[in-house]
DNA sequence: TTTAGTAGTGAGTAATCACTTACAAATGTA
DNA sequence: TACATTTGTAAGTGATTACTCACTACTAAA
């Protein structure tokens, strides 16, 4: 990976996360990363190429932050570590996390590649410490992480941990 | 409003709903109305002139919900119909929520002019039914509702029932 | 019946779009 | 050094974009 690529993929990130995939021209990705807009297609062969990139890659990291959750054995743990997700976003990271939540309601685009395994973990953690409808509890607990995700990147809300502490609360951990 | 307008307006809610505003043309809407291009610009001026008149119906249609919520004096009930909503979006109203829920994520976009009253009634009913931290309560609410609206939206869960149910339970409703 | 305003169209417009091509510069490799 | 490959650019390409313009058809009031 060249500098100008890096270059170009942390142009193209900025722009898709603050202004759409679809209004950001490859000519303002350009722009933006410095280089002539025909690199772009020298290496990323054309604008969707661009964006498969740096999906994967904000795949890959939401993977590597779900593999820790899914290897953990106490229940409470699970629970505790995924309501804290939301909460410990690293501002670098903001622009990765608004991206992907936004091409989320593009038409063909969704992605359960790495939430299903969570469900199955929260599922065995809900059964374990005796809640009635496990399958029903892990996906409240999926709801409440998305909804936190989509304050934090949209309000920052300024009560944050209050939130995350009257959540903990819900769950007694 | 003409027959021709409600028709452009249906189209475009139908395409930015399901394709995103960005990328719909102006031509693709007028094709899907059955009318001609020009007359797109007659009736709404520009392609944002049209967005925001669907917007506009959108609030209008989101306030009414609120409405009736915000006028509820028992408690429990504000927080059970709140919690409700999601799960009883109606089938015709699905694209005016995609396209609301995918506008979120657009910069300019964030607009609390009908959550910002739901949030104070919201508070009110955790003070009186002694909840610790009121505030937070009512943040975490609608973060669910959020959540569960995004999860209806999006996927579907073919459990929404049994979710509802276990909300309910945690709220005492 | 004249007049005026609105509804509607089809053929434009310049600008921008994603993408290509021809070629130069840099880099590796024998 | 000689050669091959990769990296990079500038100037294009046709297609599509949002939007305008000149015009006709219709409606309603004076």
């Amino acid at each position: 990976m060249t500098e100008k690529q890096e270059n170009i993929l942390n142009a193209a990130l900025k722009l898709f996360a603050t202004e759409g995939y679809a209004s950001t021209s490859t000519s303002k990705v350009a722009k933006e990363a410095g280089v002539s807009e025909g690199l772009i297609f020298r290496h990323f062969k054309n604008k969707e190429g661009l964006l498969n990139v740096i999906r994967e890659k904000s795949s890959e990291a939401g993977k590597a932050m779900m593999a820790d959750i899914v290897m953990t054995s106490d229940p409470k743990e699970v629970i505790r570590k995924i309501l804290e997700l939301p909460y410990y976003i690293e501002k670098e990271n903001y622009e990765m996390w608004r991206l992907t939540y936004a091409l989320k309601w593009q038409t063909d685009n969704y992605d359960t590649s790495y939430s299903d395994p969570v469900k199955v973990v929260l599922r065995e953690a809900f059964s374990k410490l005796g809640y009635e409808d496990p399958a029903a509890e892990a996906e409240i607990i999926l709801m409440l992480m998305d909804g936190a995700a989509t304050a934090v990147l949209l309000h920052e809300p300024e009560n944050k941990l209050d939130i995350l502490m009257a959540l903990k609360l819900k769950y007694k951990l």
